[in-house]
DNA sequence: TATAATCGTTGTATGCCTATAACTGATCGG
DNA sequence: CCGATCAGTTATAGGCATACAACGATTATA
């Protein structure tokens, strides 16, 4: 039980250290949208695209917003030329958002803005690198412990 | 060099994973909005006035924004009844925000929503859930890191 | 074929935050 | 004591995102 709560603790203690490391690079989010001139979220939105071009609807469901922003947000990266809008050939009323050239640049260039690590990471020993490394790699891929406790 | 450069995408991939995992909780703020009914923004600024009360001055950097908003905010929180506005007897021109028990109750239950650890954590094996947490530690507080990189 | 459901769009109203300028009252420096 | 400065307030305008209602075009269903 004591066993239990220390665990908890130190639980508790990782997670905000951890919180806090990653939400105090916030200004990224606004380095990102001052250096390409728009939202966050637009941003965000391109980023989603990367992956593959997507229907309004799905876009939607990424961003979870409602249909109605997606049109508009879709019209204004349409006007700046970062995505372009075309008709499905399966269903005519399903319309299909995809990157262009300039939009694809635009979303990596946020990529590597928002992948910087912050100096502390970098200044990290090398071992305890490699073992956050291992560390980070079981929790993104839960699926063992998830298992376990259903 | 190659050792070098190894040691950067694992840097990469360690941030990488661990923006995922914090991000990701990223409802959190959604759901502590809505529990609380009112903006995220908000609860932030009780949760600074945990630690002690402040001026309207401080509270504006600590929040980033700007005094007219600070304004506008603490009114709101006052009309809520979770913050007093008083005189400074130092200074009469200054006013001192402080937290009311509501406010200081709600400002603790906003920190436990946000303060929950996400699955995969709990699921940590013990042994790497001490690592981390000695790692974690020393990335919270890098002085002597910083120190050698001015 | 008639009806219903789906996709995207248009329109409107609202809330939250940013940004700026101008003002009051209080304090400080000469 | 007078001008400069500072803390907080008021006022105004605008951008971004959310939410809801309603519509046309298209497809699915009965």
């Amino acid at each position: 039980m004591s066993d239990t709560n220390e665990q908890q603790e130190t639980v508790a203690r990782v997670w905000a250290a951890m919180s806090d490391l990653v939400l105090r690079q916030e200004n990224r989010r606004k380095e990102v949208a001052d250096t390409l001139g728009m939202s966050f979220f637009r941003v965000k939105a391109l980023r989603r695209l990367l992956v593959g071009p997507m229907t309004m609807r799905e876009l939607t469901a990424e961003l979870s917003t409602d249909k109605p922003y997606t049109t508009l947000m879709v019209d204004d990266l349409e006007q700046r030329g970062y995505v372009t809008r075309s008709v499905s050939p399966d269903d005519r009323r399903i319309k299909i958002v995809a990157l262009t050239p300039p939009g694809t640049a635009v979303a990596e260039q946020a990529q590597r803005i928002l992948a910087r690590p912050p100096r502390s990471l970098l200044a990290l020993d090398p071992e305890d690198l490699a073992t956050l490394d291992r560390i980070m790699a079981g929790l993104s891929t839960p699926e063992e412990q998830a298992a376990g406790r259903p």
